[in-house]
RNA sequence: GGAGAGAUGGCUGAGUGGCCGAAAGCGCGCCCCUGCUAAGGGUGUAUAGGCUAAAACCUAUCGAGGGUUCGAAUCCCUCUCUCUCCGCCA
């Protein structure tokens, strides 16, 4: 969320920000479009209903003084009454002045890095670097690799849950396994992560603080009568860990990792992606979770992006490095790079990974704030990155280490995961 | 699921209708004294908002939301969470 005193210092400058998602976005009867004059509602109406309150605060303490001497108050006890009554109009008015903004501003998107190029659609995003040589022969689809060898199994996924659930089998099964392992290994072990076990239910405030809420309800699976949520993410949960804290900056940063599990519902993506485990509902996902200074925000976000690429290059993966383009950065990010996989049967790099840097969004959000020596509280700046999707990776791997005769050899690093396993192949 | 207890500032913990934003202690900051190995004295120390050049000042916040009252940390209702016991359960 963005800040309220930044709102009335240098409106036109977050507006242009705001405004490169889309003009959308800013357009009349937008959240954003309102806010300003939210905002001066409900400071007039608080500041009315303030002067009331603290006129009956003069008078109840009067009176009880004179009671305290033993006099009598009846007097000044009848003129209260109707003070009393005002106070209580003026502050409902003011609470739902207050409720109007407050929901208002949650609508409103994180500005732009001044470093996002501007597009109008993910074609736009800028390719910063490659990494690896991908091969350029036939190579089947996934789906067709792992059908093949018996180690996925599509109709079985759909028969349990429906469509975009898949069921894992044997050494494939083990590979997701070995994959989460080894990412949390590397992340913890090599690159100073605290590793952390969270849940994969969050409540609607925490999802709020990091921005699923209220906006993009419709992507989060809900639990029937419970304020609660299946996470798209760990971001959310992780994040959240330090919802309404005061962190002191000795405590900064903190640098998390997580496997979870993470659901989407992928409304509105009806049709793409139908065949095989590149978008399904439920899939496994090893996060990382920077909390940090805003000061830092933007070199903290290169180390992550780092962390996630050494992922991929520890697996021999061919990938690149693409900067997201005005139109493609998410709702609560600022900054984005994304990690794109080869993958052979589609000729192209698919996203695999998604790192960014959310400024002070997500921390005034959910108030998360550290103190500085001798400071007052601020908003932690909080950036995150996937490292990495281990379906997509699981995709990524049958598809480069394929071989003429259908087997998929197993990347040297995750041979110890796997028992020793060098190759899978149909049993 | 049943029964009971509880939720107060960074922490511990007082406070059952009015000079209580809240005693005391701990911790921490600053100052002083002292100097012989760790102690004494003083003082300050919540968050958010409003108004300010800045203060002063004003308002809110004692788990959350409602209510009673001239006035609520304190009384009433609802909810959430924590703890203990019982039941059930991986």
């Amino acid at each position: 969320m963005i800040d309220r005193q930044q709102l009335r210092r240098d409106f036109e400058g977050l507006q242009a920000a705001i405004a490169r998602r889309g003009s959308e976005v800013v357009a009349a009867g937008s959240a954003w479009a309102r806010l300003a004059e939210l905002d001066a509602r409900q400071r007039e109406l608080k500041t009315e209903s303030e002067s009331q309150q603290a006129e009956r605060n003069r008078a109840s303490k009067a009176i009880g003084m004179k009671r305290g001497k033993g006099e009598d108050a009846s007097a000044e006890i009848a003129a209260m009454g109707e003070v009393s009554k005002r106070v209580k109009e003026l502050d409902a008015l003011s609470k739902e002045a207050e409720a109007e903004f407050a929901a208002a501003l949650l609508e409103v998107p994180n500005p732009l890095h001044a470093s996002v190029p501007d597009g109008a659609s993910e074609e736009d995003n800028v390719e910063i670097s490659v990494w690896g040589t991908p091969r350029s022969d036939e190579v089947p689809a996934h789906w067709d690799i792992g059908t093949d060898l018996g180690i996925l199994d599509f109709e079985a996924g759909a028969t349990l849950a429906g469509s975009r659930f898949t069921v894992i089998k044997g050494a494939a099964a083990r590979l997701e396994r070995a994959l989460m392992q080894f990412m949390l290994d590397l992340h913890a072990d090599k690159h100073g992560y605290e590793e952390v076990w969270v849940p994969a239910i969050a409540n609607s405030k925490t999802m709020t603080g990091t921005g699923q809420l209220p906006k993009f309800a419709d992507d989060l699976y809900k639990l029937e009568g419970e304020d609660q949520y299946l996470i798209p993410t760990a971001e959310v949960p992780v994040t959240n860990l330090y919802q309404d804290k005061i962190l002191d900056i000795s405590e900064l940063p903190k640098r998390h990792c997580a496997y979870t599990p993470c659901f989407r519902r992928e409304a509105g993506s009806a049709g793409r992606d139908e065949r095989g485990i590149i978008r399904q509902h439920q899939f496994d996902k090893v996060e990382l979770v920077h909390i940090t200074t805003p000061e830092r925000a933007l070199s903290d976000l290169d180390e992550l992006v780092s962390h996630a690429q050494a992922v991929l290059e520890a697996l021999e993966l061919p990938y690149r490095t693409v900067k997201l383009c005005s139109a493609d950065v998410g709702f609560s990010s600022q900054l984005t790079f994304d990690l794109e996989v080869w993958l052979p049967s589609q000729n192209c790099y698919r996203e695999i990974s998604s790192c960014s840097s959310f400024g002070q969004f997500q921390g005034r959000r959910a108030g998360i704030r550290y103190r500085e020596e001798g400071g007052k509280p601020q908003p932690v700046a909080t950036l995150n990155g996937s490292g990495l999707a281990i379906g997509r990776t699981l995709v990524a791997i049958l598809e480069n280490y394929w071989q003429e005769d259908g087997s998929v050899r197993i990347p040297a690093v995750l041979q110890p995961y796997m028992g020793g396993m060098q190759v899978i192949k149909a049993s």
